[in-house]
Formats: structure tokens, sequence, C-alpha cells
DNA sequence: ATGAAAGCGCTAACAC
DNA sequence: GTGTTAGCGCTTTCAT
């Protein structure tokens, strides 16, 4: 990095290419208008000066060129990968990056979404947000959106992306019964009813929509939620109940990669004596020592088709975009 | 989140309380100078309205009232605690945390670091930057900056905030010694002499070191960068030479984790075969089926020391600060 | 095709 | 103690 020694304007170019500001701003927004030896003299002078536009300035008038990220909590290898995925789209395009991360309560979405405001993103990315379709609407009359990892598939006035988390849920309880375990159950989260769009309660919807499809009316259904159960007690006891199902499929890694653990100490085999299907296809449930299989969801991807609704909505699309992409089964030694 | 029919300025808060632009401002900044019925009068409009102050236009003028953080990567665990104690300080005093994230490669920090700038930030948090020591002091004459996981301890124009990795190595190899493992060696990345500010390279210097008080001239140094070695061809290859040694010190739980799986899958017994100390206190290191002891940084303290750094920085602080905190064993079976 | 000039929403002199 | 006003760096009519 240079040092800039002194503040470098629109002003300073213009003066040093001889022309006018407005002369640079229109090449600096490839505006209509400009004869081509103007654009190629001031472009001289930008490259010459090291000249950036002031995003704030930018942003005061019109278009700041960049996208606000909306992440709840950093612990997710996943969300690496939609953010890198997303970058790529976006830095191509000429448009910026910025991030916001809550802390795992939820008005403090809403906060982050008003500073994102105040600054003039020109989009918003919103990673499994913890909102209510009403609320969503309503930051989307103020600002183009693109929801990701959260279902709502009838939204009108903002674009989802997600993994096909129900299709995923189905693929787990047909691998299971297809490997001879008709009585797998779930494990998953506590119950959410507020949360029709979670991607957890997809994959339960449709892992029991496809065990029912196989004749068992009422599939077992186990939930925890991430911070409880420190101790490991409730686990056990689920682990070691004479009439647990000999397979579970697990709606994270997460949880999986605790149901390896606890089984190992407590003797029981996996696969043997225990069959294991985790969910996004984590670097840990890849330690041979886990070897778990898992869903891969292509991270890629999601953050890629976010970015591009995203261009596309600022562009001027006003019909919504509902993306789902196929996530994939990653065989294992866990079954 | 209420929906904000039409744009609420300062101006509007002006007219609704009837009085000027100026004192609205003034309420807004604390400034000296109003009268507490003002005050009072103006706020209530300020409530009632729901206005929020632009933070585009303020930056233009002076200051934005937030804080850049710059990270490369988001796979490390250590960085949400990081982020959860800057914010948390940040927030008490009403500044707002904006993030970007790097993709690994060097050159993209100066990116982001431009970004930042041109949206005026007030300071910036730097986690593990990967430049020179004269970039940074660059960057430090255009903005306060707070470097975390980044040893200059020299610096005389930016704080650092760090781990006492120096120490965290030489206690790694008293605890190793000092438990019989008179030959331990440490597993690290590869040498980089172009980074004598890297935590890693801290940690080996102080545990070469306290292997060198204790009579040891040349303790064993393997090294892996993180990519290579997908097959785990060569760390097979040091855990099975017949004169390895029988304890390893794992510059991060990253490797102590594939030491671990690889060793199982070897029939290498922990700690019976191998002792092994990690470093960082990952949730993975915790898992009973991994067990290894480990370093814990006190990351929230970490993030919320900077934040401090860069709040008297801003409010005029020209003396650099360098913190070390000091870091702590976590026994668990692998020793 | 080019430039002059009026703001965008705020802050900070400076006047009153 | 309060208000007036000149910018901050840009975009965007609107003349020329």
């Amino acid at each position: 990095m240079t040092v800039k020694t002194r503040k470098i304007t629109i002003k300073t170019v213009a003066a040093d290419a001889g022309v006018s500001v407005s002369a640079v701003s229109k090449v600096l927004r490839n505006a209509y208008g400009v004869s081509e030896s103007l654009r190629e003299n001031v472009q001289e002078s930008i490259n010459r000066l090291g000249y950036r536009p002031s995003s704030a300035a930018r942003a005061m008038r019109g278009q700041s060129f960049t996208i606000g990220v909306l992440l709840v909590g950093l612990d997710n290898p996943f969300l690496n990968k939609v953010i890198a995925g997303a970058s790529a789209v976006l830095d191509e395009a000429g448009f910026k990056t910025m991030m916001a991360v809550g802390q795992a309560e939820t008005h403090i979405e809403s906060k982050l979404i008003e500073t994102m405001l105040d600054f003039k993103m020109d989009g918003l990315m919103l990673i499994a947000p913890r909102m209510a379709a009403e609320t969503l609407e309503s930051v989307s009359r103020q600002i183009p959106i693109a929801v990701v990892a959260h279902h709502e598939p009838d939204a009108r006035y903002f674009d989802t992306i997600n993994s096909d988390d129900h299709f995923g849920g189905m693929r787990a309880a047909e691998a299971l019964w297809d490997a001879g375990y008709h009585d797998a159950g779930m494990f998953t989260l506590p119950e959410r009813l507020d949360r029709p769009a979670d991607v957890a309660l997809q994959r339960e919807l449709g892992f029991i929509e496809a065990m029912q499809a196989r004749g068992v009316a009422n599939p077992r259904i186990y939930r925890m939620s991430e911070g409880e159960d420190d101790d490991g007690h409730h686990l056990d006891e689920m682990l070691l109940a004479p009439d647990r199902p000999r397979a579970l499929f697990c709606w994270s890694d997460l949880h999986a990669v605790r149901v390896v653990n606890h089984a190992a100490q407590l003797g029981i085999r996996v696969p043997g004596d225990l069959a294991l299907i985790g969910y996004d296809n984590s670097p840990v449930a890849a330690l041979p020592l886990v070897d778990v299989s898992s869903f891969r969801q292509n991270a890629l991807e999601l953050g890629a088709t976010s970015a591009n609704c995203l261009l596309t909505r600022i562009s001027g699309r006003s019909h919504p975009e509902h993306h789902l992409l196929p996530p994939e089964l990653v065989r294992r030694g866990s079954m």
C-alpha cells in the first residue's frame, strides 16, 4: 500500500486532467456521454494519482457500491464459503462487501440492518436470519435483500437462496432405509413453531415425510438444544435406552460429532451398533476419528447465487427468485 | 423494526422540535452548550420520530462512529470471541462495528483497508494481519489501528494486543518436561523468515528457549503447512519414525487434531505412546474422542482490550500500548 | 460532449 | 444558549 500523502478527491483528479469534476464523475460511473479521449485522459490521471472515490460521499448521494452481509455468529464453517462465493462475484462486479455479525440475540439483527441502512448499502445479504417473514418484508421495502439459509419460498419482495433441506432430510431417510435401518430416528433442535423457515425444521419435515412414505407413521425425533446438556447426561440416556433406534440422522455435524463421541465413550460402535448421518460436511466430520457421513451444501454456489440475485435486484428486477440447490450425501464410515 | 415511510433527517427533527439543525447536531454529539430543556425536547423528537443519523453523512464530515474489523478467513473459532469481546465494548461506547474478510491472499488486505478508509471508519482492528511492519506503520498514519495476534512489540505508532505466545511455548515445553518427556518436539508451520511477528513463530521460539534452558540444544521441530499432505503421508512418516519424540507440542489445535487422528489410525496410543499439547483450546480439542490438552487464549479479553485501545487512540492518545495476555494450559487426557 | 451548479445529511465555525 | 451557514466529496440535472 502506498501512502497517500494528501487527500486526493475528485477535484484533484479533475484539475490534474484539466477537465470538470462532472466529467470525472461520469468516467467513474461509466456514464453516458463522454468521449473516448476524455475517458482515457481522466483514467490516466486516476491511475497515476491513485485516486479512490470516497464511499462515504458516494453513499450520501447515490450508490455506495457496497453490499452488506449479516451473520449471527461466526461458528459455522459453512459461512466462510458462502461469503467467499459472494465476494468473488461482487468483486468482479465492482462491489465491495462489508459484514456485520450479531451475537445470537434476535433484536440485534434489526440494529445491524439499521447500521447497514445508515451506511447506505446498496443491498443486503442475510444469512440464516432469525426474523419473521413480515420483518423481512418490511426490510425489503427499504433495500434489496437476499436471504440465505432461511426458507420463505412464497416471499414476493425478496429472494431466497437455500440448499434443499427438505430434500436432504428425505435423502437421509432413504439412505438409511436402503442400508437396512428401518427404525431410523432423527436428532435435532428443540421444536420452534415460530420458525417455520428454519433449515433444521425443513430437514426434519423431509425426514418424516420419507419415513412415512415407507410406512413408518411416527419416526422418532430426539431434540436437544446446542447449549443444554453440557455434561452429556441426556445424550447418554438417549443412547443407552434399550429401544433406541439403530440409526440417527443428525440435523448438523455439531450434533453428530457429539453423538460419535458419547457413543465411543459408552462402547457403542459406529456403525455396528449405531449408524449416523450428519449435515454440513464440516471438516470435523471428515476426521478419520469421527468419520461421519454428511451432506455437502454447495456453500460457494449459495454465496455466488445470492450475490447475483442482489446485483440483478439492484439493476431493477422486481419479481422474486427462490433458489434451491441440491445437497449431496458424502458417505463415510458411519453408515 | 418499524417501517420508515419517508426519510427522517436532522432537518425533520429540527422542524419537529422547533429548533435549528445545529441544536439537534449538538444533542446528537453531546456537544457543549445546550440547555437541559432543549436537549430533552430534541431527544423526545428523536425518539418519537425514530430518527437515526446517517452514518454516510457523518462519515463525510467528521466521525462515522464506526470501527472496522479486518480478518483473513473465518475458520478460527477464536475469531468469534475476539469480535464478541470487541463489539461489547464498542457498543457500550456508542460505536458500530463493521467487518471485512479477506480470502487468504496478502494483497487483499490492502484493498480491505482502503475500503474501510473510504467509508471513513474511525479506527481499524486488524486480526492476524499478514503485513510487514512498515505497511502497518503506513496505515497507522492514516487511521488509528489496533493489531491483534501479531507481535510487533516495538511499534511506535500503533497498539498490539496479543496472547503471550512466547510464554505459551515455554509453558508447553515446561509442562511436557515436568511430565517426564525430555525429548519433546514441536509440530508447526513451515518457517517464514519474513514473518517474525507470527504467533506460531513466537510459540516456537518460546518452546526452543525453554528446552535449551533444560539442556536440549536442538529440540526437534517438524514443519507442515495447512494445505499440504492431505493424504497424511508425511504425517504418518513422522509418526512412524523409530526415533520420533514421545511428546509433541502442536502450534495449533488444527495440527494437534490431525496428529490425534493419524496416531489412532496407526495404533499409536495417546498419551501412552505419544503425548500431545495443542493451542487455542478449540471446541474440537475438548471432544472426548480427541481430548487434547491445549492453551486457552483469553479471546474475549483480547477483543475488549483492542476495542479500548482504539477508543483511547481516537480520544487522542499517541503513545503506543502493547498488551500481552497470559495463555493458560488446559490439561486433558493427551499428556 | 462538456461543464457549472445545486444539493445529499451532516458538523463546526462563527454570529447573535 | 441558540441559530446561520459554509463546506465535506460526490452525483446529477441542466445549460452550453
